[in-house]
DNA sequence: GATGAATGAACGAATGTTCGTTCATGATTT
DNA sequence: AAATCATGAACGAACATTCGTTCATTCATC
């Protein structure tokens, strides 16, 4: 059971890598990028103070490499959206799978702190705005091709609906995370019919 | 000219008390709360640091000033819906408004700082939660007059396209400044037509 | 024995806060 | 009106911590 014996240094110093990057990310959404010290991620790590040196260059090299993370959980969604066939389907899909994946609390806090560091943070505010990109393009073309097979109007720029549907999701997550007396179900349901109206699609049963 | 010479002693340690307080607020934009020392308000200030300390009992103390502060900016917006007859005027002139406001770099910035120290600092939340609150249930009153008046059709409960809409404001005004590539007159005019869309208003021409 | 992972002591700078003190002002007494 | 006193604004040195980072050294693996 014990990781560190049949498998080579190299190996092993990666996974090293990764579990120190994890406990980052707990610290980090537990407590902030600023209020968490190096000292603080190797404690949790189990790592001495001088090893995390020896892994990251220093803080912004581990708030970057963090900042960057999200890439990953996207790219299964957007997977998922390419698949679907029908367009209209594929976008009922997407919408409820990118906002469970939203209204999680410790995606929202890790946002939140993301996003006040790429204010000030050049290479954050890069990996930030090339997530969203990357999705926003993706989301855009499902949209073009449902408009295209008459599956919804297209009054809007395919781009610019995307834009506002990812809006509403994003906004709808924050506020259920940071404002009381919100239940996530009922977001699901308030932003599944908002996303349908922004589009014009006719209701599937009413 | 002087400010300091015929107010009384309590005026002008209010008066100083502002200062300061602005003084933090520029600091805090600038650099984030937590890059932000005592030492840097008090300098900012023009003030000794330990006569900072007499009229802030510490660090917390002027962030959750700070974060209370935006209530005053709403208030003057919340009044300008009350007033108007026509809701759906009313609806239009808000949503610019808000949106004006929310797009504002500095706005954003420090709403993202004040929503990072929400996530730990119940206070905190306590004041965004109530601002926030505060917002929804006047526009959802104008939402609901202009669904009574039947310039709106009422599909939607009033508090939930409240909420709604708001999501949109908010998601389009921290994309527009957190995002290359997108320009403020153009985030009006999509946000104008989500919001449309999202309450079935017919477009006034076209 | 060479390479690099792992250690924790050490460093200097910076942090939030406290402290004793000075001094201008407004009230109280003479 | 003059003298006294009390209040609290203003100051900046000083405090104990904590910060990010570096370093010499030990240890394990190839």
């Amino acid at each position: 059971m014990s990781t560190k014996q049949k498998l080579p240094r190299s190996d092993k110093t990666e996974l090293r890598r990764l579990h120190i990057l994890d406990a980052a990310l707990t610290c980090f959404t537990q407590h902030g990028f600023h209020q968490t010290s190096m000292r603080d991620i190797a404690t949790a790590a189990g790592v001495s103070l001088g090893n995390l040196y020896n892994h990251f260059s220093g803080k912004e090299a581990l708030i970057i490499e963090i900042a960057a993370l999200e890439a990953a959980e996207l790219q299964l969604l957007i997977e998922g959206l390419r698949t679907e066939p029908d367009a209209i389907a594929a976008l009922d899909v997407f919408v409820r799978r990118y906002l469970a994946n939203c209204m999680q609390q410790e995606t929202v806090v890790l946002t939140i702190e993301v996003m006040a560091e790429a204010v000030r943070n050049p290479r954050v505010a890069q990996h930030f705005a090339d997530n969203r990109r990357y999705l926003a393009v993706a989301l855009a073309h499902v949209l073009q091709h449902a408009a295209d097979t008459g599956s919804a109007p297209g009054v809007w720029q395919a781009a610019e609906a995307a834009e506002a549907v990812l809006d509403i999701i994003e906004g709808a997550a924050f506020r259920t995370v940071l404002l009381p007396g919100t239940t996530a179900p009922a977001t699901v349901e308030t932003v599944l019919r908002a996303v349908q109206a922004l589009l014009g699609v006719r209701r599937q049963h009413a």
